[in-house]
DNA sequence: CGGAAAGTTCAATCTTTTTTGAACACAAGG
DNA sequence: CCTTGTGTTCAAAAAAGATTGAACTTTCCG
């Protein structure tokens, strides 16, 4: 059933019963720590990478329970960051028939996660700003001389540029990292 | 610094507290909230946004008694913030003979900017974890089960292959962005 | 129904980051 | 030497952000 796992899914295995859970051993923790570094980067609280390290590192799916006890955080708070988690595609609801918890597990195709962050982070700045932008534009032609509103209108243009390479860069680097 | 508040409820976006309507105009005040936003994307305070934006718009280079003033920014927070996006490198100093003032040009090669924010932030990171990587896959050797270690062998390894992705990925960003 | 288990919500609290402003350092000119 | 203009520093205040926990809703099941 489940003695080679292909890197993805281990759904069927039975989860813990309402026992105790170990608390992370040194192998855990420093992955968990190294997704925590990558939340950082990233600009994402920290206990966002505590669980999404977990989910990456643990056989099992997890569910709320036990990511309060072994990441020693209160319910509000991993409640909250799971569904930040699944909202972003970096967690994946997992059903397990007959347990009524919410079971989840990573995303692990970068390619995906990448996207959807970029999809969440870039793109809503780069619509507002390339609205921006055409106002902008008029804007420039009221300026004091003709030297200062020559040179907003090359600014703007180049902003203008930036943002246009940057979008037709993101498919791009969808298809780079296949 | 009461001018009226109309003014400013002109301006599109949300927030607009007191600041930065003092003696900028339209087109300015707009270049730079799209750079407010950028910085925002990127994590970095709006104060980096702000003095950004306002190099970039501005025909001559900018120092800090005018930030201070144009910007209503404090002089602690001006000094410092020229500072760390010199540090950056997305501010040039920029020599003026007979003037005793520190004036600032943006950078605007966009691969140079790109590339410094990369090496300031990602590749930090990227050794960290490369380092820690290394003791893990030891932990890993002295899991429970014979599974589990397969299944972290497994999930280490694949951590280490996306940081190489990303590490040779890199480079080509700088040529794409040429 | 009634109780228990699971998850959500949100005001209060705690933490971290950012900003301020006054004191300080330094250089140049008188 | 003073004074003035320029920039830095850093302790304290403010703001922003994250976390907690208790109350609440919903669902399941006897």
């Amino acid at each position: 059933m489940d003695s080679s796992l292909p890197t993805e899914a281990l759904v069927s295995a039975p989860p813990l019963e309402a026992g105790e859970f170990m608390s992370l051993d040194e192998c855990e923790r420093g992955v968990i720590e190294i997704f925590v570094s990558a939340a950082d980067v990233l600009g994402f609280p920290r206990s966002l990478g505590e669980l999404y390290g977990l989910a990456y590192i643990s056989p099992q799916p997890i569910h709320l329970a036990e990511v309060c006890e072994r990441l020693q955080m209160s319910k509000g708070s991993a409640s909250q960051g799971l569904r930040t988690l699944r909202d972003l595609g970096a967690l994946k609801p997992v059903y397990i028939a007959g347990d009524r918890r919410d079971f989840f597990q990573p995303e692990i195709k970068i390619r995906v996660l990448v996207g959807r962050l970029l999809a969440e982070r870039l793109r809503p700045h780069l619509e507002r700003s390339s609205g921006a932008l055409v106002e902008l534009k008029n804007e420039a032609e009221s300026a004091a001389s003709p030297q200062v509103k020559k040179f907003r209108k090359e600014r703007i243009e180049m902003l203008g540029a930036w943002q246009k390479r940057i979008s037709t860069f993101l498919p791009l680097l969808q298809r780079i990292l296949k």
